[in-house]
RNA sequence: UCCGGCGUAGCUCAGUCGGCAGAGCGAGUGGCUGUUAACCACUAAGUCGUAGGUUCGAGUCCUACCGCCGGAGCCA
């Protein structure tokens, strides 16, 4: 019996005899021969029956196999110019592990919604097979940064008795005998962990109820937190850029065949280097204000506005000190001009908007408690998150790094729902 | 929630001025020893989103509703 490998193994094995264990991706044939391109996770290879090669039963075997078809196939690896990967295999003999009839997506044209409503066989397709093997890098790469850098993963809750964000967007639901709601954000666990362990993080699914129908948003999209204590913005704003720096890097590294693949344009990503530029949020509105755009100062950027900041640099831009106004209340005030808080977003070049937020937190009990009032929220479901504040509170800041918007921005895809296997949207739940 | 677009074969779509329901792909059958989303021939496949209306006659015109797509608003 022949040694299973994987596809993209067989250069190892030219002119011996294996196995492969995989999924019929398409099939032609001619007269005496059956070409079946067989895919196995790793890769897709071309085997090749030819009548005068195998058992009459192997041959009509061979013939009688629908698309995604279960195989196991045995053959000897062999140099063929004529291949795209160098190499196919001339089939001794085919085992059906289970016959496909009928299905669904096939090798044409099909439209957004069909592939949504099949996802779970969509994602067999190559397209979709690049871009997430793209976005395991991406999160490899995330949890590299912060594992070699002293952080410590420090896994936050998804029920949650609070908001941290806005109250209307929240998934609420019932726990025992009490509301409660899905976590929108981990950063105040964070912050209780960045006083305990200095340096912390936190990566996971977080959920927000908002009625957004763009391409730049899900309900339920995942986020790495770092927090850190006795950092400032300025320290934030170095460490986000040094972090997605070294992302983009280790994707350039590892996924150049599959960006390439996607069709990605490669020079836009070599250019992510440090420094980033960054500007005040009163700059940028300047900038807006120039480009033409109808932006009010102290009103948030709306898509088309991102679009424009992003687009007049060619790698990412931090904008930070925002009006205090539009941002949540746990934002540190900046001390030369109390209308601005010590926050900063980065945006992504090419029109993909914001893909971090962050910024320096309140550490003072008093104002923090001014604020909390300020944003009209109750006090007692803080209470210890307040209590970080009496005893040892120290500057400390953070950011938040969406995953999703992080990968359509380095694969260079339209939309974010492609970027996660099974997307939750507005309109969708299923599959 | 608002604005715009689209719902016709399993899929992607065409369907003119209101007059017999169409193509490609996929499926099935047959052919071909080198195909690369193979090709050639033939076959089967339809509640034209739903309900109502106008008309001799509606896929086509009108009204309402449903669903989807795109955008806006919203949104660290």
């Amino acid at each position: 019996m022949p040694d299973t490998i994987r596809i993209n193994d067989v250069c190892d094995f030219e002119g011996r005899e294996i196995a492969i264990e995989g999924w019929l991706y398409n099939k032609r044939t001619s007269g005496k021969l059956h070409f079946l391109q067989v895919r196995d996770g790793s890769g897709t290879i071309q085997c090749v029956v030819f009548k005068g090669d195998v058992s009459p039963e192997v041959f009509e075997r061979a013939a009688d196999i629908g698309q995604e078809s279960a195989l196991r196939v045995v053959g000897t690896v062999r140099a063929d110019a004529r291949s795209p990967i160098g190499f196919e295999i001339g089939v001794g003999d085919l085992e059906v592990v289970h016959r496909t009839v009928d299905y669904p997506i096939t090798p044409k044209a099909h439209g957004t919604a069909f592939l949504m409503d099949h996802r779970h066989l969509w994602l067999r397709s190559s397209r979709q097979h690049a871009i997430l093997r793209v976005r395991s890098k991406i999160v490899k790469a995330c949890r590299a940064y912060c594992d070699n850098n002293g952080f410590v993963l420090i896994d936050a809750p998804i029920f949650t008795p609070s908001s941290c964000e806005g109250s209307s967007t929240l998934f609420e639901t019932d726990y025992f005998d009490e509301q409660a709601y899905l976590t929108q954000s981990g950063q105040l666990y964070m912050e209780a962990a960045a006083m305990a362990f200095g340096k912390v993080y936190c990566f996971g699914p977080t959920f927000r109820a908002e009625k957004s129908k763009t391409r730049r948003h899900l309900t339920e999209f995942w986020m790495i937190e770092p927090e850190v204590a006795y950092m400032d913005l300025a320290g934030d704003m170095d460490l986000a850029e040094d972090f997605i720096c070294y992302v983009v890097q280790q994707v350039l590294e590892t996924c150049r065949p599959t960006l390439e693949y996607l069709q990605r344009d490669l020079t836009a990503l070599e250019r992510v280097q440090k420094p980033f530029p960054r500007i005040s949020y009163s700059d940028a509105h300047d900038l807006l204000k120039k480009a033409g755009c109808d932006h009010t100062w102290g009103d948030d950027f709306g898509a088309e506005d991102e679009t424009v900041l992003g687009n007049a640099h060619d790698r990412p831009v931090i904008v930070h000190r925002y009006p205090a106004a539009c941002k949540a209340f746990y934002m540190k005030g900046d001390p030369e001009n109390s209308q601005q808080a010590l926050c900063m977003d980065v945006l992504a070049p090419e029109g993909y908007g914001e893909i971090v937020g962050g910024g320096q937190r309140e550490d003072d009990l008093e104002v923090l408690r001014r604020k909390l009032a300020e944003h009209g929220l109750d006090e007692a479901p803080f209470a210890w998150y307040l209590d970080l504040r009496r005893y040892g509170s120290v500057p400390h800041a953070g950011f938040g790094l969406g995953i999703e918007r992080t990968v359509a921005w380095i694969c260079g895809l339209p939309h974010v729902r492609e970027t996660i296997p099974f997307p939750r949207l507005l309109q969708r739940l299923y599959p």
